[in-house]
RNA sequence: GGCGCCGUAGCCAAGUGGUAAGGCCCGGGACUGCAAAUCCCGUAUGCAUCAGUUCGACUCUGAUCGGCGCCUCCA
């Protein structure tokens, strides 16, 4: 059974279904990384988004084909890693330092999405291993006339294209209204053509090309690799809401420019984060990489957490209050895993409210999906869920679930924790050192033992386990 | 100047023309060898302010105040 889901477009800025151009499958391209410094919390908060996306269309019963690009030539990372080397150093150690700085920053990158349990994209490309498709679609451009060349530079010529602005909603007078002139730009027929392919400068690394040595502009690499790897049509583009423009407007107009029709059915944009108020900064002390987090022990999935409990079109104020509240959240949710992982308590009786426990688990599963069925309204399926919690803990504390009614809430917990990555199934082997623990803890209480007891209990903890007793005298566990 | 967003309890945060989900924190109680977990009770006569439309608005309209984004590199 496949779940419809709607996404707020930013094309038409309204929440529209996603209609897949084929059948059960959703063609996914995020925007990846600049790689030439660590990922702070602001880039992570968008890759999370992005992963809660494909995650929840996967789990509504899609196959998703995922690209998400990496960039590992630009501006900055030339300047970093070329500011060592002497002028004249020749092209080929250009490129081996850059690739170096790149290579180091791109593993770190993919070690910081695993630590947060994001997946990992079917198509990783690198903008370095996809120069020849550029040119060709810079080519394709220049045939179309929409392109032109100034200086070994190549422009695109926006007067060409009517729905350059369809994106960001501008209009051209707005435009140039705002419009700076880069310095480090050419000549352009105007101020608002941006550029194809940059003819190289001293001390740069260099590509050979039909306008000479260069190298490829900023947003020409997922126009390119999106066509290559995803196909001319595709189901959904994401990024952050910076990268609406210039970004992604300019990326319509090269794709469209060169297809002449439609590119990307549905574009999604994630909001920014704050912290404790502030804008991020350095100068402000306020920035945050995962890495700084981790190391005041922060964890990781409790920071997922703390970001995909708030809506992804609203702006996020990050704060260590905020993630404190997510850890206790999901001490909550995972030590009622826990609970119907276990056997259930002897019970205390009937109770006038009791429901069948599968027509609540039911009730959650439907306000859940509906929920993230309405543009990832994430906050509202967390309380379907915590719903569920609240009520089956009443039950189970009066007349203990059954052994199957406690599969089928596990089999929801998994179908969330698909999406959510945050309260899995612990591993056995784990289980099988505390369950001997716990066994001689209990016989040291059945001993009235308690300094025994308590210095197991100790040991426990020091391995991360809390201990719950139970009215039976058994003990359940968690981490903590 | 142009385009757009936001303002709900101590904190975070859904929602909607019909009378305020959920989480965290906090207080009281039950349970417990002590804990932990869990349960029960309590915690916004009010959703920035002021007008208006309506039988009825937090939800629609207008204005005001406050915060923010884009138009330029940026998740």
């Amino acid at each position: 059974m496949r779940q419809s889901l709607s996404l707020f477009n930013t094309l038409t800025r309204r929440v529209e279904p996603v209609v897949p151009i084929a059948e059960g499958e959703i063609s996914l391209y995020t925007c990846g990384p600049t790689v030439y410094n660590f990922a702070h919390i602001g880039n992570l908060r968008t890759f999370l988004f992005q992963d809660l996306l494909k995650r929840t269309f996967q789990a509504a019963g899609y196959r998703v084909r995922h690209c998400m690009n990496i960039t590992d030539v630009e501006d900055k990372i030339i300047r970093d890693s070329q500011a060592d080397l002497p002028a004249v150093a020749s092209n080929q150690d250009r490129h081996s330092a850059m690739k170096a700085l790149t290579d180091r920053f791109t593993a770190i990158f993919l070690e910081d999405l695993g630590t947060l349990q994001v997946l990992q994209a079917d198509y990783l490309p690198k903008a370095t291993d996809y120069i020849p498709e550029m040119i060709r679609l810079v080519q394709a451009l220049e045939v179309k006339g929409l392109a032109y060349v100034r200086d070994g530079s190549v422009y695109y010529r926006i007067a060409g294209l009517p729905q350059y602005g369809c994106l960001a909603h501008l209009d051209r007078e707005g435009m140039q209204a705002g419009a700076s002139v880069d310095a480090d730009e050419y000549e352009r027929d105007s101020v608002t053509d941006f550029v194809l392919w940059k003819a190289a400068k001293p001390g740069e690394p260099s590509w050979d090309s039909p306008w000479g040595p260069g190298r490829p502009g900023w947003h020409i690499e997922c126009s390119a690799m999106g066509m290559e790897l995803l196909g001319p049509r595709v189901d959904i583009h994401s990024g952050g809401v910076d990268l609406i423009f210039p970004h992604h407007e300019n990326e319509i107009a090269q794709s469209e420019g060169c297809l002449g029709h439609r590119w990307v059915n549905h574009w999604v944009h994630g909001e920014f984060l704050m912290v404790e108020g502030q804008k991020m900064a350095k100068s402000l002390g306020n920035f945050f990489t995962l890495r700084d987090l981790v190391a005041r022990g922060v964890d990781p999935i409790a920071l997922r957490y703390a970001i995909q409990s708030n809506h992804y079109r609203k702006v996020l104020n990050f704060s260590f209050e905020g993630l404190r509240a997510a850890e206790n959240a999901l001490k909550r949710i995972r030590a009622f895993r826990k609970r119907m992982e276990g056997q259930g308590q002897a019970g205390g009786g009937p109770w006038a409210e009791a429901l069948d426990p599968l027509v609540r688990l039911d009730q959650a599963r439907q306000a859940f999906w509906s929920a993230m069925a309405d543009d990832l309204n994430t906050p509202e399926a967390l309380a379907a869920i915590f719903t569920l919690i609240s009520d089956l803990n009443a039950q189970d504390d009066h007349v203990a679930l059954t052994h199957s009614e406690r599969g089928s809430v596990l089999a929801f917990l998994d179908e969330t924790d698909a999406v959510f990555a945050a309260w899995p199934h612990e591993a056995a082997n784990l289980e099988a050192e505390v369950e001997g623990l716990i066994e001689a803890r209990r016989a040291a209480k059945a001993g009235k033992n308690w300094a025994e007891a308590d210095r197991l209990r100790d040991q426990l903890k020091a391995m991360g386990i809390i201990l719950e007793d139970r009215k039976d005298g058994s003990s359940g566990w968690r981490k903590a």
